[in-house]
DNA sequence: TGAGAAGTAGAATATATGTTCGTTAGAACT
DNA sequence: AGTTCTAACGAACATATATTCTACTTCTCA
């Protein structure tokens, strides 16, 4: 047998086979298809190899079943790139209060994808998508079209970026979260900008940002 | 048959289980698989419902093959979800100079996705991206920790944000790019802030921002 | 209430498909 | 040259799997 990671020419001609096959008709190929397409003598030949591959880890398969092949590769991409979407519940503005949170099963909200570099995959429960519109979250560096991920939470932590509500001014806002003392100090993410301080019963926590996607597109 | 899209119970039972089976074993599963499992009297059955599920497209078939069985939706779901990535090429700072984006060929770059809500998969040639360092973006509305996402281009239209290396001043900067006669007008994203002017022959466009990714975990 | 449609049963059949096994041809090594 | 190992052959074999056919139940609706 060949060095670990080396695979000799058939052998890669065949997973690249099974790759492309799978790809084009959703099921695995049976050996003798890829004994036939690929203009191998014998079914045995292609079970020898797949054996090979197998033990290499390029590919799983079940013994005595039809078709029972499976590319390692595509689970991995499966599992890295799986599909990690949440609702987009409508809009943000300073003067609105937020969409419902409570929607978020609503089935029928959009969905947009949200890559894993942004919110790994497994924190992205209770998340959900809100669009911005205006240039009140400036100061957050948030502009017109943003699209803002929330998580539904009502306490936050201090230095979390938060959606806050002031209700004293029905007014909603995106700022770095603060508790001092019986008053909360609301700090733009832009550092060049000055906190403003409300008191801490003024103050209802709407959600913490977790994401921004901007497309200038 | 029943109305164009009312699946009897046992048809969406079956629907579900084979979704369910691809999923665990990336290979369809058997007639009979379906069977036992499903404690269904004969082989026969799952043949009828299969035939009525595939009149309705809820699912493919192939003709004798064994397990040649393949849902519909997951095809949609692999068209939708397609996976889209660009390079993750090295840093943006104001002082440094742009990595060469002729390596965007290079295997070796990390990849990151983009979501088509950013930026559409059929736009993303050409395109990679940078991780922002330091706060001099932030007249961009781009802030630390950001990830651009850049196209290569050496020229823009106006009114398009760019990366912008200024030769004299040996900087790079983001910025909306206006043409106005020999002189170029830089005009930050914050819409509350001053533009600068630059001689035209003074600017070297490097490239022209498409999105932008900020993760706040 | 009765006939046709939709769905279920059971078994037999045909074939699609994985596996086994004895051989052979080179390559690498002694 | 002899041994050993990998890779490839070809055919026979066993069985996994789809299909077919007939008969029987339920359901639907005029």
């Amino acid at each position: 047998m060949q060095s670990i990671d080396t695979l000799s020419a058939r052998q890669r001609e065949i997973l690249d086979y099974i790759e492309q096959f799978v790809e084009q008709h959703n099921y695995p190929p049976a050996i003798r298809q890829i004994q036939e397409d690929l203009s191998i003598s014998s079914t045995s030949v292609v079970a020898y190899n797949l054996k090979v591959l197998e033990q290499r880890g390029m590919l799983r398969r079940e013994g005595k079943v039809s078709r029972g092949i499976s590319i390692a590769k595509s689970e991995v991409i499966a599992l890295s790139t799986q599909i990690s979407q949440v609702p987009l519940l409508g809009y943000i503005t300073a003067g609105q209060p937020l969409p419902d949170p409570e929607e978020l099963s609503s089935e029928n909200a959009e969905l947009i994808d949200v890559p894993a570099d942004v919110v790994p995959s497994s924190k992205l429960t209770n998340v959900y998508a809100l669009k911005v519109r205006g240039y009140s979250m400036i100061d957050a560096l948030i502009n017109d079209g943003d699209i803002v991920l929330l998580r539904y939470q009502e306490t936050a932590e201090s230095g979390e970026m938060v959606a806050a509500r002031i209700v004293s001014e029905n007014a909603v806002t995106l700022k770095r979260f603060y508790r001092e003392g019986d008053k909360v100090r609301l700090q733009p993410a832009n550092i060049t900008m000055d906190p403003i301080y409300v008191a801490a019963n003024d103050v209802r926590i709407q959600g913490r940002v977790v994401g921004v996607l901007r497309s200038m597109m």
